[in-house]
DNA sequence: ATAGTAAACGCAACTTTGTTGCAATACCAC
DNA sequence: GTGGTATTGCAACAAAGTTGCGTTTACTAT
């Protein structure tokens, strides 16, 4: 088990055979350490330590890590986009559960998300998004 | 059946008890018409002949339109809400179907949305949002 | 270790989607 | 028709995300 999520993180993107750049190594931790779907407001939050990174460079790096597979996008009725890193053991194709109250975003891990029933002609289906939206156990 | 949908949206409006502003029968009108969950911006679109409608009174009659259940939104990737009619006979929880190409959005009314796996402890499930991502036969 | 080079980055400006405050207008009741 | 108030239109704002371009940085080859 990793300790260091800096270094996980690096390893990650070093695997790739793109640039293990300071900004994507930062971004991948922040994710990495974090257990939920986090905004880019967040990120940008938990980054304010270190060196400055502008806005437009987290835009590319989710994007970057987006199309490496390393995290997925939620989507959400605020308009707002959220990331988490796919874990190993956590398939892209899952349920999210958002709080009404706190905006909190988790991923339903046990579930996968899946639509059996029938579709109109002609139409064929790609992926399924699912969300559930209630009150999480802190807002209760 | 209504053949006249603008005379239809008005009594659904009159209905109310609030005003029948010209604004609010052509936007109910529009959807009416429509089959399918269409954008802000396709109604803008579809208005664009008669008096000229702002964009803000669009998003307000919307909203105001959703609040007496006339319309319900749909969320999607692209950020962007769409709008369908409340028929009498297409419940509120239902999945949608959206394009992955041309975009379009429908209902899928035959299903009922429906998510019966576990929450964590403690969380409360309220309402349920599924797409199902595709092609659709005009894009096959 | 150093230099060359393409990939990333930072900045500024822009776009899209939606919201707010307020004065002007248009519904509806009378 | 007249008047009061719910709506509208305008202008300005806000948040989230994108684009173009010159500068910096990380890797590669020496």
């Amino acid at each position: 088990m990793f300790i260091d999520f800096q270094e996980q993180a690096e390893e990650m993107i070093r695997r790739t055979g793109d640039r293990a750049t300071s900004g994507r190594v930062r971004i991948l931790a922040v994710l990495l350490a974090e257990q939920r779907a986090v905004t880019h407001h967040e990120i940008e939050e938990r980054l304010s330590g270190g060196r400055r990174l502008d806005r437009v460079t987290l835009y590319r790096v989710l994007e970057w890590l987006n199309e490496k597979c390393f995290v997925h996008r939620v989507v959400s009725d605020d308009r707002v986009w959220r990331f988490r890193v796919n874990l190993d053991s956590h398939p892209h194709q899952h349920a999210h559960f958002k709080c009404t109250r706190c905006t909190t975003v988790i991923c339903l891990d046990d579930l996968k998300a899946r639509y059996d029933g029938p579709l109109p002609a002609g139409y064929r289906s790609q992926e399924i998004e699912l969300t559930v939206k209630g009150l999480c156990a802190e807002c209760l």
